[in-house]
DNA sequence: TCGGTCTTTACGAAATATTTATGCCTTGGT
DNA sequence: ACCAAGGCATAAATATTTCGTAAAGACCGA
């Protein structure tokens, strides 16, 4: 990743491209650029950028389906670059195993930002027992949680909630997702689990007289708990 | 490292080490200070503490070197204190034998969430033969429990479950855990055996009408043996 | 056989999960 | 600006699961 971090932008528009060619540029990256599904999916091989950032609407291959080819043999992060209102898109992104997604119109901060958090997570930093954000305290190997030094009682559900959000602290994680990942694959259309347990989840997590929450909704598409820094 | 867990802080800056007596000493540990990485090498011999919070930045030798040296002859846990949070200096303390990070400014609950982790790890099955709570004494090597000076009586599963919880004290255990471990693998459905005999436990170990029980109930999961700190 | 311990069964109590009901807020259209 | 619709949060009601306890039967060694 160092010193010189390496994005590959896939998208048709050469606007886009170059509007984000000089934004990386820019910021300290090295950029390389694909016009298509299948140019992209050959960039990746060779280029073997940190990052890529996919357009979901290429003429040739539907973004999915280079999502799919891609993640069959890489790990690399990749943010979707999505225009408002397809939000069905972006969800199904997500669940195909892209890492956050960004809406254009898009700043170009914001943007940075969501590249500089995809990339941490690429790098695991270390698979620490302990995780710890604001007065919030998971100590995974005792199970347990505080919070200001208070003990918290978590119920089953919601510990493994939480640490659910915590392996994936960041990112987007969508309803079908979590679902998926708690409650298994039947109970993938049951969102008003997620609404009364992610409540009760913030009633306990959440400063009562809070500022930002910890625990950010994200309409139509699914949940982000806020990890180390930044958005 | 029971009843009282000795820890040694070695750093320069009074201030810090003022601060982390104070919040060492509220939570149950015998604090020895060095102020710089001579003394504090000498103090690890001398007082053989059970973990060591070791500052980064002191004048006469480098953290680093300091935890070098120590690691030629002792294998106790040592938690890095470090105000930057430099991934580089990290990984090269964490390679040069340091067991965990804490970065400055840090939070109470997160230093002592790290301390207990660090030292669980380091003493996995520390077989200390004499184990003390509240006013329960276990002894390991002549297998004697007793309780307010009075011997208590324990069955071999009692005993066998209490030994489990001492070794794996403060963290939760799960049924499955438990079964696996007493009644072996094939019991591992078998829950209602653990509620029979860790209510018979309970009944000798725990006060009859006491405020905060030794053995807690985790609804779902399993159970937890309430160590030297509380909760 | 006897005494002690373990296993098994039964059932009310407690904790948790799910379902239902209701109102809020944002979005989009008129 | 107003209204309607959909997604969301929340509380409350209901259902389900899990716990603790007692007690009856099974097992086992002295």
């Amino acid at each position: 990743m160092n010193p010189q971090p390496t994005a590959l932008v896939i998208d048709d528009e050469i606007q886009i491209r170059r509007l984000l060619r000089v934004a990386l540029v820019a910021a300290g990256y090295a950029v390389h650029e694909a016009p298509s599904g299948q140019e992209g999916l050959q960039a990746v091989a060779f280029r073997r950028p940190d990052v890529v950032l996919l357009d979901l609407g290429l003429p040739d291959l539907d973004g999915r389906e280079v999502l799919r080819r891609l993640r069959e043999w890489s790990e690399v992060p990749v943010l979707i670059l999505t225009v408002r209102d397809s939000e069905e898109e972006k969800v199904a992104a997500l669940d195909a195993g892209a890492d956050d997604f960004v809406t254009k119109p898009f700043s170009t901060p914001e943007l940075l930002a969501r590249l500089r958090a995809a990339m941490r997570r690429a790098h695991p930093a270390s698979e620490n027992p302990v995780f710890t954000v604001a007065d919030l305290v998971v100590d995974m190997a005792a199970r347990t949680v505080t919070k200001g030094g208070a003990e918290l009682h978590l119920t089953a559900t919601e510990y493994a909630l939480l640490r659910l959000f915590i392996r994936h602290a960041g990112r987007v994680l969508t309803h079908r997702q979590i679902l998926r990942e708690i409650w298994g694959p039947k109970a993938e259309e049951q969102r008003q689990y997620l609404r009364v347990h992610i409540g009760n989840l913030r009633k306990k997590i959440d400063q009562s007289g809070t500022r930002n929450p910890l625990l950010k909704t994200e309409p139509g598409i699914g949940y982000r708990f806020i990890g180390a820094s930044e958005l």
